[in-house]
DNA sequence: ATGAAAGCGCTAACAA
DNA sequence: TTGTTAGCGCTTTCAT
């Protein structure tokens, strides 16, 4: 490997000087300048960055924490990440952690003991490890969740449900499921939108719950199966009953949200299946847009993140922290989503929906993409 | 920071015996390696990994130098590569060339300079960098392109685009149009296919070129627009002519062969839009069997080749390589690529085919996905 | 304008 | 078994 001592050797000046000409110092003469400009070349010379990141105490390093690159909804959002970073001169160290809170805290112990100079973190879970981002002083941007002690950058998750619901409620839907997790703001801001809407969602409003772990296209594909064989079974328990009275309660539902595309996928698989009709028996909404979502049949109806935004977003926030000398109270920058009305949900046919006129405008005029 | 000093001066040791305890040397006092152990660990230790690699001339460090992990393609080979270098203790490095040879070399360099243990390379181009990466002397695994000097992993793209050609003969294709590089080997080995059935591709074979910077979902949709637009207007002077003879060269194709699943999916979407029925008036195959392909209506049929599975092995053979005190002679594997038929090529109805009996097993049994 | 010297945090000879 | 010393490649005072 060729080193600066080699280039001050074969140039007969010392390596403090070789160092100065190659960081383009001012306070040296143009002629040797040229000379040993010239010989580096020669010599095919490329500085050691993991010497000059000893002694600066920089690594010029940017980790990229997020739980799987496989899901369609990150390579956007690192592609952004690299493009900032590389712009600024950084590179990019990828990890991988599988919404797994122990992986997550050894990846960003990995990255602390390289000395990044700063984190973009998609944190795995609701609480991350605050405390030890906080003692470890890496500037850290939150990715999809926010903190007060950290640059964080989202989509209103909250808001996104609450345009479904609404979506929903004006296409004429009184009954619907949830797939997820109803500790995520886009549940919460989902039930907010039906009570303001008037329906009873102590009834009407059914979770599906599913573990983190089977929070994936395949764990929806098989609770869909298995919900709807139970409402099925119980259709046939009430018919043999001879036309009991009946329960609100228990009312098929005429609308499915599953927090992610992946999850509205398997779940219009498994309606498929079943031979159930999507979107004349069963309207399906997914959350964030990935490209998947426009190209299945029926296309879904979503709600859009900006994922190359947001990436491009927190990493500009980071390397801004990073190279300012003055200390920055944290940022938090909360991203509009979008309503992508598709195949996936039409106006309700069986029963009439109420106050119909007031609600026309939006499935007609609603749709984009 | 805490150093292996401020452990060496608080429990009273030289710092020579810190790190030799740390390091899990064994000729240590147990009494001695406790106590220390245990104060590094209240002090939140971490050893700094810039200044280890910069002592040791090994970073643990792994470049992956990919065209785009926005490329669905990608994600799966990036996640094999980090998942392997994470079992064996190293880091990734992640840099996007966007199939630009000048970003391709730049990256290299870059990660030359930061002292990467080896490169994981998807060449932009057919001719990478060979010769620099030769004299770098740094390990580096080819993958999905293969140059004797280096280790490298791909699917047998000739073999794959073979498969394609006997795949749409069977059905009784005679006439089709390939989109892409002809320099591809799926492209020669598709020709090869057509030659071994007879089909007279001097007439019959239409190559619909794209420069490398329109190789997208968006330019196989341009293109395809383009290339049935002119069919449609031969027909109607050929009918305008007066029913003149019909020149062989001039037959619209029924099947059309793209070089990746994206730009099938571009293709069936012009073919959407002009109302052109896939599979009944045209067959469309994609190659690479991405998620998309089996999503879209009508699915696509593609040649499957196991991403994860190529990121897995070039990520191996790498790290056996850095490891191995020997040289090694540089290794080629190629994985068989594998048909996937679905719903977007169909037996050819229009004309009979040649000798349907003897081909009528493939269609109706090969299916897989 | 240039050189000498020190040191970033760590490891590895060599001594003791 | 432990400490002392040197040095990885580079930058940065401090002299000159």
């Amino acid at each position: 490997m060729v080193t600066i001592k080699d280039i001050a050797k074969l140039s007969g000046v010392s390596p403090a000087t070789v160092s100065r000409i190659l960081n383009g110092h001012p306070t040296v003469s143009p002629e040797l300048r040229e000379r040993v400009l010239q010989l580096a070349r020669e010599l095919n010379y490329q500085p050691n960055a993991v010497a000059r990141s000893l002694v600066s105490s920089r690594s010029r390093l940017l980790g990229v924490v997020i739980p799987d690159i496989s899901n369609p909804f990150f390579p956007d959002v690192v592609r952004a990440v690299e493009d900032v970073a590389a712009q600024h001169g950084y590179s990019v160290l990828l990890s991988n952690t599988d919404w797994n809170l122990y992986r997550e805290k050894e990846s960003l112990g990995i990255l602390r003991s390289r000395q990044v100079d700063g984190i973009v973190l998609v944190p795995s879970q609701v609480e991350p490890h605050l405390d030890w981002l906080t003692r470890s002083s890496i500037p850290v941007a939150l990715l999809t969740r926010t903190n007060p002690s950290f640059d964080s950058v989202e989509t209103d998750h909250f808001r996104g449900g609450y345009l479904v619901a609404k979506h929903l409620v004006d296409l004429g839907h009184t009954h619907m499921a949830v797939i997820g997790d109803t500790c995520d703001p886009k549940y919460k801001g989902f039930r907010e939108g039906l009570i303001d809407a008037q329906i009873p969602v102590a009834t009407n409003l059914y979770s599906w719950q599913l573990s983190k772990n089977d929070a994936t296209q395949e764990g929806a594909y098989q609770l869909t199966l298995q919900k709807m064989r139970e409402f099925e079974q119980l259709k046939q328990n009430r018919a043999q009953a001879g036309g009991m009275p009946t329960d609100q309660q228990l009312e098929r539902p005429t609308a499915i949200f599953a927090q992610n595309d992946l999850m509205a996928i398997g779940v219009l698989m498994a309606l498929e299946e079943l031979g159930v009709k999507v979107p004349e028996e069963m309207a399906v909404v997914g959350f964030d847009n990935i490209r998947l979502a426009a190209a299945v049949r029926p296309a879904l109806t979503t709600v859009a993140q900006p994922s190359y935004e947001l990436g491009r977003i927190a990493t500009e926030l980071l390397i801004e922290r990073i190279e300012s000398r003055r200390e920055i109270p944290p940022r938090h920058i909360v991203l509009e989503p979008r309503l992508v009305v598709r195949g996936s949900t039409t106006r309700l046919r069986q029963q009439a929906p109420v106050e119909l006129s007031s609600r026309e405008a939006i499935p007609d005029h609603g749709s984009s993409a």
